[in-house]
DNA sequence: GCCCAGGAGAAGG
DNA sequence: CCTTCTCATGGG
């Protein structure tokens, strides 16, 4: 069986980096390979991406589902003038110059807001790398393989109907820990309404969709507020985990326990781009590993 | 073997 | 409202 693969070419983009985009903790589908592109599932699709830097040309060959070349400029947020954030935030605070440039070239994704609430429930608590790794066998397990030509097989992110349909046990040789049943009540509730009609959320307003998203059982204020950022799109979200108090502890002498604080700092310093500032900042906290 | 991780729920104050 | 305990697991 031949594999249908078609190869999109989008060019002169500035203020991007594929690298920095996919490896900055926002995903956990995509695998870099030794020429420097990356390998990962989006939806339907398997994709191979790669972006030459001189060019500013980003070139995806894209198997499985056709999506067209509209879809990844969307996904990796390709129309919006980051060079105008990242000099907005530096206007308002000198200290961003340097945090931004460990990540100059990061991007917000727009993923799938389903696959973004379960992937950030299994987050809590948990390493990138453990994530990665849980993902990848839930899709193994429960999704749907998707037919690319490739000798290594990628399966499509399950559907909340099959998830909303297993039992705990079912997922037991996947490790999740505690955290198989939130998947399964995540997928029940989203099941109940349709994924059609959770993926509206993406267009009510900010507030409504993260006391909405809270409402689930496993997802607290941080979770929210990845799956706000980087599910809904929507910028007004700040995830402070960890690396975040860490980092705000640094830089404004914050104490690690206040949120709140953080919180005020945020609106402040970061406006209505304190989505992607928290990007930034969570980025060179884990690059420069700050204690 | 120990510490920690893109935390959150539950119980008890 | 707030604090403390507990929850599984494996990477480093």
């Amino acid at each position: 069986m031949t594999v249908k693969t078609v190869k999109y070419e989008i060019e002169n983009i500035t203020d991007f980096s594929l690298k920095d985009t996919l490896e900055c903790g926002q995903c956990f589908r995509f695998y870099e390979d030794d020429k420097g592109g990356y390998t990962g599932v989006v939806g339907k699709s398997v994709i191979r991406a790669f972006f030459c830097e001189e060019e500013g040309t980003l070139v995806i060959e894209e198997s499985g589902e056709e999506k067209g070349r509209e879809f990844y400029e969307e996904y990796f947020d390709l129309k919006r003038d980051y060079g105008k954030i990242k000099k907005y935030l530096i206007n308002k605070d000198k200290k961003m110059k340097e945090v931004i440039e460990y990540g100059k070239g990061i991007h917000i994704l727009k993923q799938e807001p389903f696959e973004t609430l379960i992937s950030f429930i299994i987050s809590q608590n948990n390493h990138i790398k453990r994530i990665k790794k849980s993902i990848k066998m839930l899709s193994e397990e429960f999704g749907e393989e998707i037919k690319d030509g490739s000798t290594e097989k990628h399966y499509a992110f399950p559907e909340p109907k099959k998830l909303a349909s297993l039992a705990v046990g079912d997922l037991s040789d996947i490790k999740l820990g505690y955290r198989d049943k939130y998947i399964i009540e995540a997928a029940k509730r989203v099941e109940a309404i349709g994924e059609e009609e959770f993926k509206k959320y993406r267009d009510k307003c900010f507030t409504e969709t993260k006391s909405y998203l809270e409402g689930f059982l496993g997802v607290g204020e941080k979770v929210a507020g990845c799956v706000l950022l980087f599910g809904f799109n929507m910028m007004a979200g700040f995830p402070i985990d960890v690396w975040m108090k860490r980092i705000m502890r640094e830089l404004y002498g914050v104490s690690i326990e206040d949120r709140k604080t953080m919180e005020e700092i945020s609106i402040k310093l970061y406006g209505k781009y304190k989505g992607v500032a928290q990007q930034y900042l969570f980025n060179y906290a884990m690059k420069k590993k700050i204690m």
